[in-house]
DNA sequence: CCTGATTGTAACCTATTACGTTACAGGTTA
DNA sequence: TAACCTGTAACGTAATAGGTTACAATCAGG
């Protein structure tokens, strides 16, 4: 039923974290402790967000490791749903 | 806080869809269209639920594929935090 | 006792992904 | 021009989901 896609967490992380706080991408990678290309990735979509980058985050910005994880997960749902043709899946349950 | 494990999501699958129904796990994995040997890592715990495997287990069990990747995060998480140390992150918000 | 079914798991394979360092090219700005 | 930020390619490591095949152990039926 939904149709279009839930946004990926780095443009949230972006648009949320980064650019309130005129972070570069450079300082936000320094200061979560990680590689800038690490951080870049995520932030264009090449890369997820692992729990380890959640805890991070959390630690960054005073946010919870769930919501970041759970944006995550919405996504990776998402594209799974987009990507993966029909399952061949035998019902079990009576619901 | 939270000091005790969130439950393995492969128990909870065992305990309340397989057991209920009687299913042997190669009954089960012949159903959700994988290998035995893959269901029974998820059962003992020594994989966790993809994307793709909470979508075959919604069709299979009638239940959303949002629940299962949400046990998985919050044990991901747990395991993340138990195992990881102090991370060197930087406080970057005011909150 | 033998047979068949079920189970966990080891050994081997592939594909993907997060992360790192190094290096380059393009942009902006003082 | 020089200093900085950025995306990203090229190389590496480690982890993980998935597959097939094969083996040993358990348990039920005949």
């Amino acid at each position: 039923m939904k149709m279009h896609s839930p946004p990926h967490p780095g443009e949230v992380l972006k648009e949320l974290c980064l650019e309130p706080l005129e972070l570069s991408v450079t300082r936000a990678a320094e200061a979560l402790g990680v590689s800038r290309k690490t951080l870049s990735a995520i932030l264009n979509g090449r890369a997820g967000i692992s729990p380890e980058m959640a805890l991070r985050l959390s630690q960054a910005f005073g946010t919870s490791a769930e919501s970041w994880l759970n944006q995550q997960m919405q996504y990776d749902l998402w594209v799974t749903e987009q990507t993966v043709g029909k399952l061949d899946v035998e019902k079990l349950s009576a619901a």
